[in-house]
DNA sequence: GTCTATAGGAAGATAGAC
DNA sequence: GTCTATCTTCCTATAGAC
């Protein structure tokens, strides 16, 4: 294991995508499907975002609902190993909070426009994309909640809290942005720290 | 002032309307909206919703733009004063924390589709539109500012956690499934407990 | 793999009868 | 005020040249 004091923050998102048209694109997508809606956005916005031809996008995907599904999946999968990654090596469960709701907030933060996407438009998936989309998700809420447990008696108080503080980092997505808002590390020290006094109770 | 055990949960909103096909075509498109998203949603789903053809619309409302406004300010408002009453004739700030957090969750569950619209959708508001949605939010913002301000030093800390504990009661928006999810009022109540604990450090 | 051109279809809004 | 029919525009996706 590796340890830092320069935290990572998902740096390595689109490298399972190789470098070139694809990964362009799928970038391109996030930040045009971030910035206005998915359904708001047109396979033109995304493909002038890489100074392409609208049909050149088709060579590599197959759909614009391919695309949303692609880096749907990548976000996805981006929160839940940085999740996962930051819990490496701490057994305080205090600290397992602060690294996971820190990491999380982080991530939210940064990639506030991907975030974007994959938190507020699961209901534009088509149904057979949702389906992978929401075992993801499960898993990374089973993780959370794995996190919690220790801190908790009944299932019910868990559940309230687990909820409550994931909405805390997912709605950093709705509101941030880049230049007026703080600093994402900032943040996710603060947010790790209102965290742990919101689960003292 | 009226003093009721049971409190008020947002029943007359749509009472600015008048009773009929405005009114009726409303409610439709808060719900349509709120379902699949604004740009999702087409006149024809709101025409049928109320069992009436897309033309029909028409003569109700200018355009779907209007329709979004319409709700739109009407949420928002619903919002502000339904805060703005729940504060009345409390004086003690732990209680106001408490009224605040309780009245705003309360109003973004049992709403929670409309909530969708007025939280999700500013971004599809036509400029004009947004200019008056966006005076009403300066205006709740401001509430819940002066209601956390006693318990505040320095601005920067007021902020952080101004806009953590309304981000609780928004994020209910994207999560809250009726008959699976708690109560609203158990939840409100759950929540201004949180807000609390939250604040108290 | 990229382009230009366009097919095919859907959506917002209007025309005009009743 | 409501309907049926339709206009116009725009968007996803494909065809076919290079």
């Amino acid at each position: 294991m590796k340890i830092s004091s320069e935290p990572s923050v998902g740096g390595e998102l689109w490298e399972m995508l190789p470098v070139g048209p694809r990964r362009a694109l799928a970038q391109a997508a996030a930040s045009e499907f971030g910035k206005r809606g998915y359904h708001a956005t047109t396979t033109r916005h995304i493909a002038e975002h890489v100074g392409m031809s609208p049909a050149g996008l088709y060579v590599h995907y197959a759909s614009k609902a391919e695309l949303l599904f692609t880096i749907s999946r990548i976000g996805h999968e981006s929160v839940l190993s940085e999740s996962s990654a930051a819990l490496e090596g701490i057994s305080s469960p205090d600290e397992r909070v602060h690294a996971l709701v820190r990491s999380f907030t982080i991530w939210h933060a940064v990639n506030h426009n991907l975030a974007r996407v994959i938190q507020y438009e699961l209901r534009s998936l088509e149904p057979k994309h949702y389906q992978v989309i929401a075992a993801i998700r499960r898993s990374t809420e089973a993780l959370a909640a794995e996190v919690f447990r220790p801190l908790f008696r009944d299932a019910e108080s868990l559940s309230m809290h687990t909820v409550a503080i994931l909405s805390l980092g997912i709605d950093v997505a709705r509101w941030y942005v880049p230049g007026r808002s703080p600093d994402p590390i900032v943040l996710g020290e603060a947010y790790a720290k209102l965290a742990r006094n919101l689960l003292r109770a």
